[in-house]
RNA sequence: GGGAGCGUGCCGGAAUUGGUAGACGGACUCGACUCAAAAUCGAGCGCCUUCGGGCAUGUGGGUUCGAGUCCCACCGCUCCCA
């Protein structure tokens, strides 16, 4: 438990952890723009874990590569120093206090003009002299009604004031003046900076605002000194003005400064991170109660563990107004200390919902155990999480405190592996159609708009922007599930959303489409009944495996099968190698929607030129493919070609139980295949040619070609390149 | 400003990882069926063309027999961090 300054939540009246606070400074539930208070609030020391949050990120080879780089950026780690320079009295001589600033430059400590501190330092107040009390503190008021982005951003202008002391420069003795300023940030490393005009962009834009000394203490190497026109030099380089260290490589003079300050006392290496530690003190009445009582006399007294879990009262009133409900029901708060006995408080704040979506999953491991979260034996075996799926918003909140929660229960004993899940799909979001007046700035309903072709306002007539945004109720683009399902059922709903667009990108949702895979499921049952009509049927099991083999090897001895049969059962073939490989690894729906596409394409056109065992083995087929995509019309299908009788109890005739169709590699290869030729690069046509033809006879049909004879103009090609089975490229 | 990703027909999107760009679907056009419409079926559908072909995957270069795919620079969009 720890005092800080925090971020509060003015609609929700709650505190919020800074992962909650998206880029604009508004909360991620209610989007209020968030208040900076100071207040006593519980956190989980998420930071003690920030090196293996980091290190552990390239062991996930199953994550999206941004997914990575985001938790990275978060984590923030940079490795520099921290520098002490002690302050100095009105006659320069060293007083007891002392500044001590985090920076990743320490090679340019000989460049430091000023120091700063942020304006909520503790030491502001006991350093501003008497002649700039009333500048500071009117500052100090400015800055606290600024946001954190406000105060930092690049494009806004830095803000500061001088409090009237002076520092001395620990590496040259040198006195420098002590401000305070708007972008130095008290959470951030020791919430103070030196000022290096030269050699940072802030620290520039500041000291040429406020004519501060600008001083070069790194050159490009091999070059003049660099012109300071365009801003600070920020690059690597070598040290000048530098003392004992002029000349050195800027790389290496981080070491050797950061080494000599160690040597001398004035400072260390320190790796600093821009995570801070997770608060997960909420005032609200729903959430985990944290479990812990105030004695005046014991202090924090956790709540004994036969006691837990402590629910939540149920006789509460909500007011509406703000704070906790439970602050205010003193029959629920009021016990009795544990330790001593005497009365005491009962903790009032509540657990941040991420505390719970942090483990949940491991619960399911053991769900009916009453007496653990989960046993160790039963997390380890089906731990960790094979295929996680979950939208890019998690990427820095959840996943990042799940990622947490599991390597400290590891390091507890409770489960033996380091991260929570293996791989991860951060699916896209449903985008509806989005009208907007760009001139009233107004959002139209799509019910509204007359005719699509040519958007408008009803009331205005002004012609309407169009395009595909997130769902929102404000902006009427919200697209309901159940609208689709009731006309066209779950298996057009779940077709259109597969086949639409790739599971990682978002979705446009449009009613045309969701049409379109209506008629494809129609041309299915018409498909299945045409061929029902002629008397096929998977009865007694025709069409499997072992009967096709017996019709295949029958057939070679009576001329092998018609033109029909080998297009047929190519087309089968083709769909099971794509749609497995399609559903197995990376997940690709819409490409094994359209290979379901492409074989009933291939059965209309040859299913009435086969024999029955052959288009027995297609229909099979295609309603098992089907079954993972469509299981209501899979089965129906399934029971109209007999697979499984009306009368038949046993379930496990069901298409969902059948086997997965076995690929037959033979059905693929092709007797002839088309040869393309090119001509210098260019495609000039194709041949017709054996499929197992060696390379030089393809070389030789190629340059026999009417094609060659035409682009070569009777010329010997200087180069013939040959890809078997594919093309022969004639260089002339 | 730093980082990550992306850019392909009218649209959503494919492309065995360097080998016929535009699969599959939507929209559109034409035809068949129909009194008519819907549905269904068939055909067409990147651009230009003197009908030989030429040009096309954001732009400009490069590597290669061959580039949507690899390399460099630039432009634009999205997200994350400032």
């Amino acid at each position: 438990m720890a005092s800080a300054t925090v971020n509060w939540d003015p609609i929700d009246q709650t505190v919020l952890a800074n992962e909650q606070v998206d880029s604009e400074g508004r909360s991620w539930r209610s989007g209020a723009l968030v208040e900076k208070r100071k207040l006593r609030q519980w956190f989980l020391k998420i930071t003690a874990y920030a090196d293996q949050l980091l290190d552990d990120l390239p062991k996930l080879e199953g994550w999206p590569e941004r997914v990575r780089t985001m938790q990275a950026n978060w984590i923030g780690r940079s490795t520099g120093a921290e520098l002490t320079f002690p302050v100095v009295d009105a006659d320069g001589h060293d007083t007891a206090e002392s500044i001590t600033v985090f920076t990743t430059r320490p090679d340019t400590i000989f460049g430091a003009s000023y120091v700063v501190l942020a304006p909520e330092h503790p030491l502001v107040a006991r350093l501003t002299t008497a002649d700039q009390a009333i500048h500071v503190e009117a500052f100090c008021d400015l800055v606290s009604r600024q946001s954190e982005l406000e105060r930092t951003a690049d494009d806004k202008p830095k803000r500061g004031v001088a409090i009237g002391a002076q520092v001395r420069n620990p590496a040259n003795g040198e006195l420098i003046p002590l401000w305070i300023a708007d972008y130095v940030l008290a959470e951030y490393g020791t919430g103070a900076v030196m000022g290096v005009p030269a050699h940072d962009q802030r620290d520039f834009v500041f000291a040429r605002q406020y004519e501060l000394p600008v001083r070069q203490v790194i050159i490009p190497e091999g070059s003049d000194e660099h012109a300071y026109e365009g801003g600070a030099w920020t690059e690597a380089g070598v040290l000048i003005h530098s003392g004992r260290f002029d000349g050195l490589p800027s790389v290496e003079a981080k070491t050797a400064i950061t080494a000599a300050a160690e040597a001398e006392g004035w400072g260390q290496g320190k790796v600093q991170f821009r995570l801070r530690d997770w608060l997960i003190s909420r005032q609200r009445y729903w959430g985990c109660p944290i479990p812990v009582i105030h004695c005046d006399s014991c202090g924090v007294v956790p709540v004994p563990v036969e006691q837990l879990p402590v629910e939540l009262p149920r006789d509460v009133a909500f007011s509406g107004k703000g704070g906790s409900p439970l602050a205010q029901l003193e029959s629920w708060w009021r016990v009795d200390c544990p330790c001593c006995g005497q009365p005491a408080r009962r903790e009032t704040d509540t657990m941040d919902t991420f505390m719970c979506s942090s483990w949940y999953f491991l619960r399911y491991s053991d769900p009916h155990n009453t007496a653990l979260p989960f046993t160790r034996e039963a997390v380890d075996s089906w731990l960790p999480v094979d295929q996680y799926v979950g939208g890019i918003e998690h990427a820095i909140l959840h996943l990042l405190y799940s990622r947490f929660f599991t390597k400290v229960l590891r390091d507890r004993g409770l489960l033996s592996f380091d991260e929570p899940f293996q791989h991860l799909l951060t699916q896209g979001m449903v985008q509806g159609i989005t009208y907007k007046n760009s001139h009233t700035g107004k959002y139209i309903a799509p019910a509204d708009v007359a005719d699509p072709s040519d958007p408008r306002d009803p009331v205005t007539g002004d012609p309407l922007e169009t395009f595909y945004e997130k769902m929102s109720k404000s902006k009427y683009n919200g697209v309901d599930p159940a609208v689709v399902i009731d006309k066209y059922g779950a298996d057009t709903a779940r077709m259109f959303i597969l086949f639409k667009a790739p599971p990682e990108k978002d979705l446009e949702w449009d009613d045309a489409d969701v049409e379109g895979q209506f008629r494809f499921l129609q041309r299915l049952w018409r498909l299945v009944d045409g061929a029902c009509q002629r008397g096929l049927s998977l009865a007694d099991g025709a069409g499997d495996q072992a009967v096709v083999k017996q019709t295949l090897a029958t057939a070679i001895s009576s001329g092998g099968l018609n033109a029909d049969e080998q297009d047929l059962r190519r087309a089968v073939h083709t769909a099971i190698k794509e749609i497995s490989a399609d559903l197995d690894g990376d997940y690709q729906f819409n490409t094994a929607v359209s290979e379901l596409m492409k074989l009933s394409n291939a059965m209309a056109s040859h299913l009435e030129g086969c024999s029955a065992p052959l288009a027995c083995e297609a229909l099979r087929t295609l309603v098992i493919l089907l079954a993972p995509f469509a299981p209501h019309l899979a089965e129906e299908l399934w029971l109209k070609l007999a697979g499984r009788s009306e009368q038949d109890p046993l379930v496990c005739r069901s298409v969902h139980c059948q086997a997965w169709p076995l690929l037959d590699a033979a059905a693929l290869v092709r007797d002839t295949v088309e040869l393309v030729i090119q001509v210098k690069g260019k495609v000039r046509g194709s041949l017709e040619v054996p499929a197992d033809a060696d390379k030089t006879t393809l070389e030789q049909l190629a340059l026999a070609s009417d094609i060659a004879a035409k682009w070569l103009e009777g010329k010997a090609p200087s180069r013939v390149i040959v890809v078997p089975g594919k093309l022969v490229n004639l260089v002339p």
